[in-house]
DNA sequence: ACCCAGGAAGTCT
DNA sequence: AGACTTCATGGG
């Protein structure tokens, strides 16, 4: 096994791995005391995921950041947890704005993740209508239905399944698992993925509003969905995702962003929000809406 | 404690 | 504009 440690000083605006996997914009990451979303901190419990067929396990003891799997994980975790985003530099060149200044103060050390494409893609599929908390429960079943179980440590961990592996479901089995209106969607987008007929990871070499309309060609992907893989995936910090929290907070807050249709209300708000960090900003102003700030 | 209406990181037709 | 699954949640 390997293992390693980063000290969370060395990372400019530290990390708060809490925040950072539990504020709703990941659902890939698992808790090894099964407790994700009951506003229980981990302590000493893990986190973990599976990438290429590698399980990964990560917490935090102190001021430190540890990490185990079979393999050497570290660039892996540094790029999935985005280590390496300077922090202190994005907030600083965020706009001097009440709300967000305060989402900022009361959340130090969230970092946006990044997602493999496909996961983020399906987990996102299903979080339409859906509180968090189902959102990770639904991505975790796909996991355990489909996905391949790995032994490690003496534990089972499941991989989320590869677009082959998840379009080989039926709707009326994902109905079953309780996906509801989503199941024909996942069914449908995991099979052209595996056909090969498009990638949500090819909208990476697109410009921004070109990668978002072409992944609202997958089944059940609106502005909305492709705005989150755009940010939680692909690394496109300029998406701001127009969800429920986004909308009431541009209609209380942000009047004047407030435009007809997505894409000219996506343009004011990103402008509103600092542009090319504007994502860094939504994902900020969603976790303390969300969570009664 | 039991019941029910409203709502949940929206998309499709 | 209306339909769509399911269910944890809060108010009565």
């Amino acid at each position: 096994m390997e293992t390693g440690t980063i000290p969370i000083g060395e990372l400019s605006g530290g990390l708060d791995l809490y925040r950072t996997l539990e504020s709703g914009q990941t659902y890939c990451w698992r808790r090894s005391d099964d407790a994700m979303y009951t506003e229980t901190p981990p302590g000493e419990a893990w986190y973990y995921t599976v990438v290429d067929g590698s399980p990964i396990r990560v917490r935090t003891t102190g001021r430190t950041l540890e990490w185990q799997s079979p393999i050497d994980a570290e660039s892996l975790v540094r790029r999935l947890l985005r280590l390496d985003d300077d922090l202190e530099a994005i907030e600083a060149a965020s706009p001097d704005d009440p709300l967000l200044t305060e989402a900022y103060e009361a959340h130090r050390g969230m970092r946006l993740v990044e997602d493999p494409p496909f996961e983020c893609l399906v987990s996102f599929i299903c979080s339409a209508q859906m509180r968090v908390s189902r959102i990770h429960s639904m991505v975790s079943t796909l996991a355990r239905e489909y996905g391949t179980p790995l032994e490690w440590n003496d534990e089972t961990y499941h991989s989320f399944p590869t677009p082959a592996q998840l379009a080989s479901a039926t709707e009326a089995e994902l109905r079953d698992l309780g996906l509801g209106y989503r199941a024909p969607y996942v069914v449908r987008t995991a099979e052209m993925v595996a056909d090969g007929e498009a990638h949500p990871a090819e909208a990476r070499d697109l410009e921004y509003e070109p990668a978002r309309e072409y992944l609202t060609r997958f089944v059940g992907v609106g502005d909305k969905v492709a705005d989150c893989v755009l940010l939680f995936s692909l690394d496109f910090d300029e998406a701001v995702p127009l969800d429920t929290w986004i909308k009431s907070a541009i209609e209380e807050y942000y009047p004047e962003c407030s435009q007809n249709g997505y894409a000219a209300t996506s343009r004011a708000i990103r402008e509103e929000l600092g542009g090319q960090h504007a994502g860094y900003a939504q994902t900020y102003l969603f976790h303390h809406l969300r969570t009664g700030g």
